[in-house]
DNA sequence: ACAAAAGTGTTCTAAGTACACCCATGC
DNA sequence: GCATGGGTGTACTTAGAACACTTTTGT
């Protein structure tokens, strides 16, 4: 089995960072962690890659043994790699994040599983160098959303004009004015007004919008820009 | 040592994609492996993770250690991690991709080193999945310079505009207006006008042009869009 | 004198930004 | 009838794209 003679082996880990929206503000799922070290603190969702699989399925099996979920935007962003930074052995983790709108699975993931969302403004100190993962995370997640239309997976189905603008202003923290960010959305054709209106969060209610699906999966890769310049975002 | 128990320790390799441009054409350094299995065939330059390391410092390592080159661009990218991707050993690897000034240092590398330039188009066929890594860092590349002066790193300190056009009519294999592409350049105030003109190429002379290397470094995130869709660059 | 590459300016179009009022409804 | 959030249009500014002629100089 160790062929190339001389080399040292070690574990390679995969973390996952879960982002989920509630239509207002913008959570992490975290899990108390079941072992040693560091037993009962809180921690991204993470496992061990296994011998017969590829890092993408490693993150794919995790995501859905400790939430259930399958079948979510999920990639790999950079990997965590320092030798002391998990203190029992070598080891070196690599980062996924995924999306998910956080009202779809909001009872299956805190009944059957033991995660639970923070709200991003709240979340608890991470063992090891999660917080700093998490801090890289959102940082990638930001500055991809300038460019891609990544930020409707973390909305439900049928969703409102009001509410995409929210999602925006959670991630950005920051306030967008309406009519241009309207004009702005409703120009990628991407979005299929509906009959019917939400009427929660006011008298007049505001239309339901579906994604084009076709359109999305086919425009995926040629969005617009929000941000004027997403570039200070990664740094 | 082993703490974890009941999981499974693999390798851990980097593997360096180094570009290099001698004013007209795109260049990759390619070394012939030293052992089984493979051995003799063109390879990516790579070496295992050691275990007093960040993959960072790994990558630098390898990267001085087979070519002599330090403190360049060395990006990470992202990971191969198929179970059989290296037929020996289970190992994953990171991909780190460089780029530098080809006149710079092409007499030290090809003979102190045993790596050799091949013109991108020219690329021999190499071991294990080295030619998607490749191909992968070649999209990636494109993709960052649309958006980041980093293509500057190829070039000599003294360059002229002309140079700089072909350069990214390299990178991207197209066209571009010079009154466009000049006017562009310019407005980012990154470049000084230097006195003298380069005349190897044209009776007239073109002006030698330096980069601002403080206004580099500060204004690196904020570029502009040399391509006008980015995005299907990616896939 | 001419070939070969360098350099330069204007017009048009598209996208972003700023900004203010009317609409529909539940209370 | 009024308070609340939803919806819409216009003028301005900026950046990119298209496009052709003049300049320099070695031969």
């Amino acid at each position: 089995m160790h062929k190339y003679p001389g080399q040292t082996r070690l574990l390679v880990a995969v973390d996952c960072i879960i982002f989920g929206f509630d239509g207002d503000a913008l959570k992490l799922l975290l899990i108390k962690r079941g072992f040693e070290p560091e037993k009962g603190k809180w921690s991204l969702m993470g496992g061990f890659l296994q011998p017969d699989e590829s890092l993408d399925n490693a993150a794919n099996r995790i995501l859905k043994k400790l939430t259930g979920l399958e079948g979510v935007f999920l990639e790999q962003l950079k990997n965590a790699s320092a030798p002391q930074r998990d203190p029992v052995e070598r080891t070196v983790s690599v980062a996924y994040s995924a999306l998910i709108d956080l009202n779809k699975y909001k009872e299956q993931i805190s009944s059957e599983y033991h995660a639970e969302w923070f709200l991003l403004s709240k979340k608890p100190g991470l063992i090891f160098d999660h917080d700093k993962m998490v801090e890289d995370a959102i940082r990638k997640l930001r500055y991809n959303a300038t460019m891609h239309p990544i930020l409707f997976e973390l909305l439900p189905d049928k969703f409102t004009l009001p509410k995409l603008q929210n999602l925006y202003e959670a991630i950005y923290d920051t306030q967008f004015d309406k009519r241009n960010f309207n004009r702005k959305i409703l120009s990628t054709a991407l979005l299929v007004k509906q009959k019917d209106k939400d009427k929660s969060s006011s008298k007049k209610g505001a239309y339901y919008y579906k994604l084009d699906k076709k359109k999305y999966a086919a425009n995926f890769r040629s969005f617009l820009h929000f941000i004027p310049n997403p570039d200070h975002l990664l740094r």
